[in-house]
RNA sequence: GGCCCGGUGGCAGAGUGGUUAUGCAGGGGCCUGCAAAGCCCCGUACGUCGGUUCGAUUCCGGCCCGGGCCUCCA
């Protein structure tokens, strides 16, 4: 199976090759660390997990090396303990827990790797003084820059030259910077603001080298794939792509760039400036389960819009309830130990075409539903599994998908159902219909099937 | 202003130079004491105007509309 994906750089599908199919490495951007993940957050966690599982069964578990950086020092977590006075590291390693909790809930794998930016402070400095070195980057009043002009193919990724994105500045250049196109690679810190000595004085990293330092411990010079959410492209990823290269003297550093779209709510991007957005655990807090705002968010191919609204998780659960009442449905069936379905690995091969892949497990679905013998429905059952596997779905019991969150009342459901069963035996229709409008006035839907009647809730 | 994406049936959302996914909602049927679930059938969509072509929703160009980026952002 040839696996094809979007490559940012080029702007087209490129067949993928690994540098070493021992070791396929992966980078993503993870979160910074001073609020809760929200839904547009979440994106390329669930986008990328789909890529990693994908990776996995393609090269094997142990052949694929995913690294997803946790930032730990920035402007903005600063900014958070400020104002509510708590200390710097509560702030971050509270908001870790919260993220790490949130993305177990979508069903994500960890990575591999999650390294954090304070951890790495020792070779941030290493690589900006090899910039320096270089002559990539300068010191001036009391920051070290880099050197835009010093890179004559800088903006390649972003489609920017330096000079389109001088004209179109908004913002107000900092009097030190020698060009208005230099960005930060180390700034001063104050006494109460978190710093390390350096040879410039105590300060702090600028955002992007930040990535820049930790993928080359983690992955090397040279890896395969970098990813993150659009909004990443520039400046964050083109200025991580210019040091890179620049301190590696213009040697490969990532061969494909993939970046999911926007989270978007009526038809605006969600960020947090615009104050637009839910967060992920608001979502699970409202009772969502996570695996359905999880296919909701692989209900669009990565790279579109893709507009979140509680309809959209509503209807995500409508089919997972209709993949888990086929599960439930051959509960006495032991599936087969198959490979993950050809059309599903094909649809996610073909740069992860996850609302393919969905439609061929529909398909799977409704044949099992259909089969008609054992070995028909342990078959089919497997291959559902399996595609379940490789998007992250489906992981669950289907008496848990369709009972979870029914409390201690499973027995006394079971009571009313059994009494529902004797009146059904002796024909009092009436009194078995009103126990089944009782429970449904609870939320509670009742299936007469063969084998005996089940529960659900609504 | 420069540079990018998009506009598909009631909704969501893939895809394709000719056979027109998938899910939801809707209509009809089978099954059922009645339901629910499941199964079957149905509805022929691709912004607009031109061009290329035997044939275009799919390729090319213009236009209209929406969104994004141009140093806060996944």
């Amino acid at each position: 199976m040839t696996l094809r994906l979007h490559n940012t750089l080029t702007r087209r599908k490129q067949v993928f090759e690994p540098l070493d199919a021992e070791n396929v490495r992966m980078y993503v951007c993870g979160p910074t660390v001073y609020d809760l993940a929200h839904i547009g957050n979440a994106r390329p966690v669930v986008v990328f997990d789909v890529l990693f599982r994908l990776l996995r069964q393609v090269y094997g578990a142990d052949h694929v090396t995913y690294a997803r950086n946790i930032t730990d020092v920035e402007d903005k977590i600063i900014a958070r303990a400020k104002e509510t006075g708590e200390a710097i590291e509560s702030v971050t390693s509270r908001t870790t827990q919260a993220y790490h909790d949130d993305m177990a809930a979508l069903g994500a794998l960890q990575p591999s790797v999650e390294p954090r930016a304070t951890d790495h402070i020792a070779q941030m400095i290493a690589m900006i003084e090899c910039l320096i070195e270089r002559g990539h980057a300068y010191v001036a009043d009391g920051h070290v820059l880099f050197s835009v002009l010093s890179m004559p193919d800088y903006g390649r990724l972003s489609g920017h030259s330096r000079d389109e994105l001088i004209a179109g500045a908004r913002v107000d250049v900092a009097p030190y910077k020698k060009d208005p196109a230099d960005f930060v690679l180390w700034k001063p810190s104050t006494a109460e603001q978190p710093g390390w000595d350096s040879p410039w004085g105590r300060g702090r990293p600028g955002w992007h080298i930040e990535c820049s330092a930790m993928s080359e411990e983690h992955l090397g010079e040279h890896f395969d794939i970098h990813g993150g959410g659009q909004d990443l492209i520039f400046p964050h990823h083109e200025n991580e792509l210019a040091q890179s290269l620049c301190a590696h003297e213009g040697r490969p550093f990532v061969n494909v760039w993939m970046h999911n779209g926007y989270v978007v709510v009526e038809g605006e991007k969600m960020s947090k400036s615009l104050g637009n957005f839910f967060t992920v655990r608001q979502l699970l807090e409202e009772g969502w389960p996570g695996e359905a705002i999880r296919l909701a968010l692989l209900s669009g191919h990565y790279r579109q819009p893709l507009d979140i609204t509680r309809d959209k998780i509503k209807e995500s659960k409508v089919q997972l309830d209709r993949f888990y009442g086929a599960l439930r449905a051959t509960a006495d069936i032991a599936p087969s130990d198959a490979a993950p379905p050809e059309g599903v690995v094909a649809a996610l091969s073909d740069d992860l075409n996850t609302p393919e892949a969905l439609a061929e497990m529909h398909r799977i679905g409704t044949a099992l539903n259909k089969a008609g013998n054992a070995i028909e429905q342990g078959r089919l059952k497997g291959a559902l599994l399996a595609a379940g596997r490789l998007m992250g779905l489906l992981g669950q019991d289907p008496e848990d998908w369709f009972k979870g969150g029914s409390g201690g009342e499973a027995e006394e459901i079971e009571r009313l159902i059994a009494a529902r069963i004797a009146a059904r035996k002796a024909k009092n229709f009436a009194e078995a219909d009103r126990i089944r409008d009782e429970l449904a006035a609870r939320g509670i839907v009742l299936e007469d099937g063969p084998q005996g009647t089940t529960w659900r809730l609504a």
